[in-house]
DNA sequence: CGGATCGTTGAAGACTATCAAGTTATGTGG
DNA sequence: CCACATAACTTGATAGTCTTCAACGATCCG
């Protein structure tokens, strides 16, 4: 490969690091928390493109804050195939599946080149319980992946394949907007079959949405570039109240 | 309503209450621990059936943890018409979802008589971070959380209706094992709305799904009365094996 | 015992998957 | 840097699974 690895580094320390405040948001640390956070924080490290970082099965040593890049979490059914559960990015924490059993109970795999901080979970479970504010950051943290990946099994059950493939570019614009970037701007870092795989829909359903939306005036695509052109016609096809089907030429 | 209400009672001790240990299971909780429990544990409380438990958007003031019953968990869509996203039954605690943002995102409703101990959140929270180990039993139990959530992904994206509703069985029979009761006896406490909503799945389709089984002399129905007559069949059921439609006639 | 909720069964139809074939993009090696 | 192999993507035709609509039977509870 002829990719250059990001090289690993050792953090230098949390308040001096650009992306502390993305990994835990919120109110600033207290200094306390700052130092606890050193220890535990170990190390900057860059994946390639496809690398895994961690594997179903693999013993619980560290969870990973994502600073840049993204990666896709999937599990695998007894039949051999993965399921993904979702795409992180930036400012999120992936692991906290393990904890329960000590082990992954997922694959993370980087879709693109991605910068990633190591937390050492023994550490991590030693500190949690003398720094208040940080217990209370991780259990939110924890507390908003249980929210989110209700919203997504509502999704699933609840909606239309041209709702769901609306609800997705929505977040994703919403995602950008969270880190001040043009909300209409995007940029896919997954395939077309990784989207349906997420949105339990198939490769060439997908496919077919992104034409009708196009056809619809309502996006641009140009291969993994997307262009939000009207926000307020995709929400209505997320409401399901437009683009249900191509054949509203008959509606009298 | 002729239902009497359970007695509401304060839970004299934690380390005397027969149901401590199925809240917070694992090794028995250090003597600092127990203390700590009795504290933020206020106190024992009886649902009727049907009561709302919380709702979301009430503000979080309290986790609960079922001593005995069930509850199901389920959020509005903005339609307004429900979507349960999971049953919780004895000895698991319910609300983590509320923590990220301090209010509940969903409702919880007894699908039958009930009795839950309360946890004052405030308390908890202060007691956590002194307590190491009852902190990680907090993440380990929010931390099942999150991969019963993504099984349940997986099982709605991949899995066809038969598959889905024998998951369903299997999954209720291996709560009744845990709890040394027949793993064959099932007494359902929802309705079959209630399975499809969970399952995504229509009300018909369960009830044609019931004949089928049945038909294929796989379990016995009677109302709400479930007697799996052969175990390894419904496996097969699960894994696609079996049971795909009633066409298998005329294969050769 | 009577209304209402819950459950069952049948027929028709919609949505999306699958199969098939072709086009475009990607990236590796010469 | 180009060429080729592979993966990713698009589009059309067909088919299957499950939903929806409808009607009826069962059960629950006041």
């Amino acid at each position: 490969m002829s990719v250059k690895n990001l090289p690993d580094q050792k953090c230098q320390s949390c308040d001096k690091c650009p992306y502390c405040e993305i990994c835990l948001p919120g109110k600033s640390p207290t200094s306390s928390d700052l130092s606890a956070l050193n220890n535990i924080i170990d190390k900057r490290r860059g994946l390639n493109k496809g690398e895994i970082l961690y594997k179903a099965g693999d013993p619980l040593q560290r969870l990973y804050a994502i600073k840049s890049g993204s990666l896709k979490i999937y599990s695998l059914s007894q039949a051999g195939d993965e399921q993904i559960t979702g795409f992180s990015i930036s400012g999120e924490i992936v692991g906290f599946d393990a904890i329960f059993e000590k082990k992954h109970k997922s694959f993370a795999q980087a879709l693109e080149n991605t910068a990633i901080c190591e937390i050492d979970y023994a550490q991590l479970s030693r500190a949690l319980y003398r720094h208040q504010e940080m217990n209370m950051r991780f259990m939110r943290l924890m507390s908003q992946e249980i929210s989110v990946k209700k919203e997504l099994l509502m999704m699933i059950s609840r909606e239309t394949a041209p709702q769901r493939l609306a609800s997705f570019l929505l977040h994703l614009s919403e995602a950008q907007e969270r880190r001040n970037l043009s909300p209409d701007q995007i940029k896919l870092t997954m395939t077309r079959y990784e989207i349906g795989n997420c949105i339990s829909l198939s490769v060439e359903t997908i496919s077919r949405l992104f034409s009708r939306l196009h056809d619809a005036g309502i996006i641009t695509v140009r291969g993994r570039y997307i262009t939000i052109l009207d926000q307020t016609m995709l929400r209505d096809v997320k409401n399901g109240n437009l683009c249900q089907a191509a054949k509203s030429e008959n509606t009298p």
